[in-house]
DNA sequence: CCGCAAACCGTAAACGTTTACGGCACTATG
DNA sequence: CATAGTGCCGTAAACGTTTACGGTTTGCGG
């Protein structure tokens, strides 16, 4: 079924190293040849096989992008990553490169999966998501000279680009924002694993507080799952918590469906005897009363996570002038009922 | 860095050609040879080149799940595919097979997309989800002699096997449950799109009401996009209907959110002023009041889908007997207090 | 001691590309 | 006219692997 360059450049009578060079746009190809040959591969449904081309070439022209899937730790819900994703491919289209995504399975590890796909070859360049505060993937692509970027902040530090939300803003500005309003005892959910963006946004939370003159106290900082579970377990713990604190800021826009729900539970009206400020999710547009929350522009930061990428590939670099990219998205807080 | 057989087979002082046979099990090799090259392959970090081993070969080893992702199609959320690709995966894992999810980006037509990805040779076989009505991906396909499977019925016939969710049955269910109850106008949120399932549902819908001798309403099947939104619009609509119906059923998961905000803006309480029964997504453990509705198990969804995709293939088919699968995953009725 | 089979191993061809190199025809220049 | 230069093209090597084939050793029965 499938042709290869030789019966296409026999069925043209040219050689397979003008075939090869007129398709590629090098020179060396008289105009002519070119035509025909393009005409010719059209015509006959020819697409060249990627494992002879890799195989000679070392390249892929895959970016992979890694994500890992627990099952309570479904995250920031589908479309923060798809919005990322078409960012991304935004970028990637430019260069006739093009996106897969890597799931690593819930039941294995997530270094040793990652190990298994680079040498796999599977890919020219990997993005990584979830950032833990160590994270040994990082040093593993690091050693491994595979270009890599990752989509948030770590302790260990690879020398590769990285690109982030800006967590410290947003706790800074919602810890400003609700002592304005006259909040005094703040409670903030964190995630309960590794996850680096937790020590980010509790260290900024406690700047805040002390900037203005308030203690910060750890009890406080409630661990929760990514998870509507998590919003709902965190509402209850903040229930029962001795003096009660009047505000909470989410972390994780999967937070808030479950937290409203726990705190109705308790008697707690949400917005009315605690204030809550969270972060965009698809279903935070239907709640009641309706959130203050960050927003983020997640395409832009898939396009800069992406930029970041090529700008750090040999090939690529000379197009992302710039050198070492590690930028933070910018997110704008919208006033809602709730805070 | 990486070194290949080559360098291997020097260093052990074998040809290359032992190497080769002992690490892939073949016969023709002393098992005292196999042993060393096994030790030595570990030792030196060895990896063979996916790209030489699949040209010679024509075999990849990794299958390719197509998942479409538009702006408001996010659909059922991701737990829905995580899971499913969970169970895809447990099954994979026994073959040495991996996964990559293909995300076609919101921008480009889906089939074009799908023709690159196979042109690429990126995987040996495809699952193909969110199947139209009428999919030329399926003809495609099945026209290219590629293996897959769909996630989804449809009326585009490739002779491909195929895993689906028993959305008759639910219709079914529901309407029974529903009537039982006294409702006599039962409206339904069906998908604006192509999507087939939307079809399978209306069908079963309309098949359960004259059963029961029930006239059926055109107009209470709700075009509604697959997302929050979706039901919320769902919502709205209903409020205004003439003659309201009493009772609504969700095609969608992700409509639940949406529609009990969109209800109770219009001064409708879920659960009493019309009864709703929906699908099972995260957030419906949440919801108050709790939401009857339907239980799957994704998980083991996806080992089928997986099974049935390998059993296609020529290389795993003998591990698989059986044939054509094609198989519709039973679903449970979760009573709630919202029917 | 010979022959034969079995067990093991090396050789080399193939997979489909890309690309360095050399060759040919032609033109421009001295 | 000789020479150098240019534009175009074919040849062949290389990428890293798998595998058919043939060769060498070994053990064993006759």
């Amino acid at each position: 079924m499938a042709i290869g360059i030789k019966e296409l450049a026999q069925h043209l009578g040219l050689s397979i190293g003008t075939v090869s060079r007129a398709l590629n746009d090098r020179p060396d190809v008289s105009p002519d040849s070119r035509k025909r040959v393009r005409e010719a591969a059209e015509a006959l449904g020819y697409v060249p096989n990627q494992s002879g081309r890799s195989l000679r070439s070392g390249a892929t022209g895959v970016i992979a992008f890694m994500m890992q899937t627990g099952h309570e730790t479904t995250g920031q819900g589908d479309s923060f990553f798809m919005s990322v994703f078409d960012g991304v491919q935004s970028v990637l289209a430019r260069h006739q490169l093009d996106l897969v995504a890597l799931l690593c399975p819930s039941d294995e590890n997530a270094d040793d999966y990652l190990k298994r796909m680079v040498s796999r070859r599977i890919a020219d360049a990997f993005i990584l998501s979830s950032t833990q505060t160590v994270d040994p993937r990082i040093t593993f692509l690091a050693k491994q000279g595979m270009p890599f970027v990752t989509l948030g902040r770590s302790q260990t530090d690879g020398g590769q680009p990285w690109v982030d939300l800006d967590f410290a803003a947003m706790a800074q500005q919602a810890v400003d924002r609700l002592v304005a309003a006259g909040h005094r005892r703040i409670a903030m959910t964190v995630p309960q694993d590794g996850a680096n963006l937790g020590r980010v946004f509790a260290d900024a939370a406690q700047a805040a507080l002390t900037a203005h003159g308030l203690p910060f106290d750890p009890d406080l900082m409630i661990a929760a799952l990514p998870s509507e579970r998590g919003g709902y377990e965190a509402a209850q713990r903040l229930a029962t918590l001795p003096d009660r604190p009047t505000a909470v800021v989410l972390i994780d826009p999967s937070h808030t469906t479950g937290l409203y729900r726990g705190l109705t539970e308790s008697g707690l009206a949400p917005g009315h005897d605690i204030a809550v400020v969270g972060r965009w999710g698809p279903q935070a547009a239907y709640l009641s009363p309706s959130l203050t929350h960050f927003r983020e522009d997640l395409f832009a930061c898939g396009v800069t996570l992406c930029e970041a990428l090529l700008a750090s590939m040999p090939t690529y670099a000379e197009k992302y002038p710039g050198g070492l990219v590690r930028a933070l998205c910018p997110t704008v807080l919208v006033p809602g009922d709730s805070a």
